[in-house]
RNA sequence: GCAGGGGUGGCAGAGCCUGGCCAAAUGCGACGGGCUUAGGACCCGCUUCCUUUAGUGGAUGCAAGAGUUCAAAUCUCUUCCCCUGCACCA
């Protein structure tokens, strides 16, 4: 058993000592990588590894091939989440502290959190260390925390040259809203972590017959307007009366409690559901249509009063036809608005219904189903069929309809919650605010939006396959909130009573990682707009900036040196989930306000991991934190099986037996390494040149991979190959102690970038006396490389196959083993031959090259040739063309001899075709010796 | 609904871009055997069906269906199914 953890401080304790990873400018080429900072409310857990360790993995790797590497780390204090933990704590809310139990975070701890400044130290801290034991390459000099004073600095410039740009702007803006609290509610402040969705909708309004009022109808389908037939109501709802906008309008009591979050409600005075019944509206024609009682009529959705559209609505058409049984409604026919092209339905309703398997006096469930089909085929194939939008898609005429309703102010935009309903923590049902006088952030400015998605030809994304989602981001992406209420950060510039949000503050903080460490000490008020506009835009000069802010010259000229050089060549790590907005942002807000030669040039993205095939929840308890991972499993191990486990893009999967078959793996290298010594060197063999081949192979492939970011790929190769080929090389007898010492001290320094410390280990095991974290990545001799051997050891395991199935076959009749095995290979003829048919897969070149009669196939037996010619028919193919000549099969099954009849238990001989006597021997092929067992 | 990613053998997961060395790598699991007092570890074999008591043969097969091609897991089209995101939340 390896000691992984005694490895693992040893050198982590080394690194530290040769400050390895600290970036300082030099001569050499920079490479700059960050990864998304980790928010400090909790200890991390083995998910987070995979960001961060993919991050780790093209660190090192970067070092290795020579660039001057700076990764550096710091942490997002930024927004609420601290502040609801320590409400939570206060609160002795039992999940926070089981969860915290979970960590290991001591009780006498747990009292001390009170101030959410001490949280965050809290866990900066345990984060760090965290990160430290996973060996990750990072340079700790640089670290900050997003709430910290000078970092603020920062992003006043940030938001000051937004707001030169015009890229700040005021608006209204939705929010989910608890009325108890009066507080903006997100997901994590409902109960279990729901997400309340916002929808807009069209809200149509009808004029009541007689009166200088409205009646109020919420829609999905305001195309539909113009086949409403009546209006319904629920007879056992509570209705009101009340000004709206000046309006006098009609809704559900319900819903005036709902909607006077987002409109000017007043004046409410009750309506029974019988007086709405009895008044009448005015219809899209100017004609009067009837208010009736729907079955369906959910108070609680809506305004409580529903438009009927018989004509493409299941349930209206249901309630109608229900009504009419009653002898009720029985003017009323349905109005078609619009037609699916080839479907010739008189009632599109009723033929849905039909569909649903069920008539109008389904249940609930078989209306729903028929009104799903309904809506989904009319959106895809509907034509609207209504004077002045004819032909029109359905989906275009819905958002027309609703835009001219609106103009003509026969509607209204309302927000609604869809999935009602949503609990506040506190109990109360969430609601839909309409805040007026929110900043925004305008993502959508048209000449940004087309200068981002140019800068964004010039990134590279890994995965590759990313990208689209990346491009549907950038242009998705539109105004986005920027100031909250509360939460921690930087206040927002041009209203100080609000919080820049988390994610708005973090979408260039990667330059301050340039100059965190230098500034960390300058006073407050000197960190001025113009001090930033110099060193990241280079506006005016050291000597003036210095003596407006009061900052040393030296410190002002070290920034701005600083900046210049490592923000060129920069890459971004982070999770799949972040590519809709903070990875978005991240292009946008780079080119707004840095040079094209500061623009992002490239990309991560990678998955999430599973832990023992489940998503790790606090609920299925499977959380592994990361440090009793380590403990457990040692850093080396889990980093392996979590950053390489799965594509880029993919989840990765956790689980105890991953880690065993990577720790049987490194073990085995392991030994090996230690027991070279007892091993002697030899002249090379055929078994070694393969090794070599295999090698070379190797180092060229995981390369490939590794700078491809296929990190599943490049694991396998460097290590899950290796073990195999490592192994046959043992099998096959191969004891060549610089042969394996080659193969070892390339494998230690492929393995360093994912799994450090055992390679660390195996390098010096070697006898080397430098760091592998830093030693060169290893290069390819492309001329080890040989098809022809790798082949040729292929056609041996293909050979052994073979015999074991011959003998098996004869052991059925002789009922013992066989003496002796000869084999016999193929003519020489034959390779020709063969190769002509493999490369062109028709028989006929095989003739036509017989026919022509070349050098090599003189003299040879041209029928017996057509015959084999012709006998390769079903084979075509699956023929490969072979450089084995039968001079190497010669030679090859000579030489691997002992082998072969240690493998088979009896003596082995070879002869030609050409001087065999065997009945066999003809259906020797190229590749294919012919076997003759005597028993 | 919109957008993005997928569907491969008992399971996980390569292969797909660049069609043919693909009955499909590798790992796990199952099964048989060796080793062992036993278990673990390790080693060997096997893991679609049929055929063959001298072999490398055949059939079916990579969500379903159709197409292109001498040749399809791989290319094209259609359908079905699964996962993720949809904003003020980090």
């Amino acid at each position: 058993m390896i000691d992984y953890k005694g490895i693992e401080s040893k050198w982590q304790a080394e690194w530290e000592k040769a400050r390895l990873f600290e970036g300082n400018i030099s001569d050499k080429e920079s490479y700059f990588i960050t990864v998304a900072f980790p928010y400090p409310n909790a200890p991390q857990h083995i998910g987070h590894l995979r960001a961060y360790g993919t991050g780790d993995v093209i660190a090192r790797y970067k070092r290795m091939k020579g660039l001057n590497v700076l990764f550096p780390m710091a942490f997002h204090g930024t927004g609420t989440p601290i502040l609801a933990f320590a409400k939570r704590l206060k609160n002795n809310d039992p999940d926070l502290i089981n969860e915290l139990k979970m960590f290991h975070v001591p009780d006498e701890e747990l009292k001390k959190m009170t101030d959410p400044l001490y949280i965050a130290n809290y866990f900066v801290a345990e984060i760090e260390n965290g990160m430290r034991r996973a060996g990750y390459s990072i340079d700790w000099r640089r670290k900050f925390v997003s709430i910290e004073p000078f970092f603020s600095k920062f992003i006043e410039w940030q938001f000051k040259m937004l707001n030169e740009k015009n890229y700040l702007v005021k608006g209204r803006h939705p929010v989910g809203w608890c009325p108890n609290e009066n507080n903006a509610v997100g997901m994590h402040d409902t109960k279990h972590d729901v997400e309340p969705e916002i929808e807009k909708q069209t809200a149509v309004k009808f004029k009541v017959e007689g009166e200088e009022s409205y009646m109020l109808c919420v829609t999905y389908r305001p195309e539909t307007v113009y086949g409403v037939t009546n209006l319904f109501v629920n007879e056992e709802a509570e209705y009101v009366k009340c000004t709206i906008n000046g309006e006098s309008i009609y809704l559900s009591k319900a819903a005036s409690e709902v909607l006077k979050y987002q409109l000017d409600i007043s004046q409410a005075e009750d309506v029974a559901p019988q007086e709405m019944l009895q008044k009448r509206c005015i219809g899209m024609d100017g004609k009067a249509i009837p208010v009736l009682s729907g079955f369906f009529v959910d108070k609680e959705i809506g305004t409580g009063i529903v438009m009927s559209v018989p004509a493409h609505a299941p349930f209206d058409y249901s309630a109608i036809e229900r009504l009419k049984a009653k002898g009720y409604a029985t003017d009323i026919s349905p109005i078609k608005v619009l037609e699916i092209p080839g479907k010739d339905y008189e009632i599109p309703a009723l033929a849905y219904l039909k569909m649903a398997q069920t008539d109008a006096n389904g249940t609930m469930e078989e209306i729903e189903k028929a009104t799903k089909l309904e809506y989904r085929d009319e959106s895809h194939l509907g034509k609207m069929t209504i004077k002045g939008y004819e032909g029109m898609p359905e989906t275009e005429a819905r958002e027309r309809i609703a835009a001219d309703l609106i103009k003509g102010s026969k509607a209204m935009e309302l927000y609604i919650l869809v999935n009602i309903p949503v609990y506040c923590r506190c109990g109360y049902g969430v609601v839909v605010k309409v805040v007026d006088n929110q900043w925004f952030i305008n993502y959508g400015d048209k000449e940004w939006k087309e200068k981002t998605k140019e800068a964004f030809k010039g990134i590279r994304i890994l995965p590759p396959k990313s990208r689209k989602a990346f491009e549907a981001a950038i242009d998705w992406i539109d105004l986005r909130a920027v100031a909250r209420a509360q939460g921690l950060g930087t206040r927002f510039p041009l209203d100080p009573n609000y919080i820049i949000e988390s994610l708005s503050d973090s979408t260039i903080y990667m330059a301050f990682y340039t100059i965190s460490h230098l500034i960390r000490n300058v006073k407050l008020e000197s960190l001025k707009p113009e001090f930033f506009s110099y060193v990241f835009l280079g506006e005016g000069n050291p000597e003036e900036i210095s003596k407006l802010t009061g900052i040393d010259y030296d410190i002002v000229k070290r920034c701005k040196e600083s900046f210049d050089y490592w923000y060129l060549n920069t890459s971004r790590h982070s999770g799949v989930d972040l590519i809709f907005n903070h990875l978005t942002m991240y292009i946008y807000n780079h080119v707004a306000l840095l040079e094209q030669k500061r623009w992002p040039k490239q990309i991560v993205v990678n998955g999430s991991v599973l832990s023992e095939g489940e998503k790790m929840s606090k609920s299925l308890g499977n959380i592994v934190p990361l440090i009793d991972g380590i403990e457990k499993y040692s850093a080396d191990l889990i980093r392996f099986v979590v950053v390489a486990g799965a594509d880029l893009f993919s989840d990765s999967e956790f689980s105890a037996d991953a880690v065993k078959g990577v720790d049987e793996r490194l073990t085995f290298v392991y030994d090996i390494a230690r027991k070279l010594d007892s091993m002697e060197s030899t002249e090379l063999t055929h078994i070694d040149y393969w090794l070599y081949s295999k090698l070379n192979r190797k180092i060229i492939s995981a390369s490939e991979s590794i700078e491809q970011l296929e990190l599943r790929a490049y694991a396998t190769a460097v290590l899950y190959d290796s073990v195999l080929e490592l192994r046959r090389y043992f099998n096959r007898k191969g004891a060549n102690g610089i042969v394996v010492r080659d193969y070892v001290s390339a494998l230690a320094l492929l393995l360093s970038p994912i799994t450090p410390h055992m390679a660390e280990e195996l390098w010096h095991a070697l006898g080397n006396s430098t760091f592998a974290s830093v030693e060169k990545w290893p290069t390819a001799n492309p001329e080890m490389v040989s098809d022809r051997i790798e082949s040729e050891e292929g056609m041996l395991d293909g050979i052994i196959d073979d015999t074991k199935a011959v003998i098996e076959l004869m052991k059925r009749k002789h009922g013992s083993d066989p003496k002796s095995v000869r084999y016999i290979t193929a003519a020489k003829w034959k390779m020709p031959i063969t190769n002509a048919v493999a490369g062109s897969k028709k028989i006929g070149a095989a003739v036509e090259l017989i026919k022509s009669d070349p050098e090599e196939l003189k003299g040879f037996d041209k029928g017996r040739m057509m015959a084999y010619a012709t006998g390769l028919g079903k084979k075509v193919n699956s023929l490969q063309k072979t450089e084995v000549t039968q001079d190497d099969e010669m030679k090859l099954i000579v030489e691997s001899s002992a082998y072969i009849s240690s493998i088979l238990n009896c003596e082995v001989s070879v002869e030609r075709e050409e001087d065999s006597k065997s009945a066999r021997a003809s259906a020797a092929m190229p590749g294919r010796p012919a076997i003759e067992a005597e028993f």
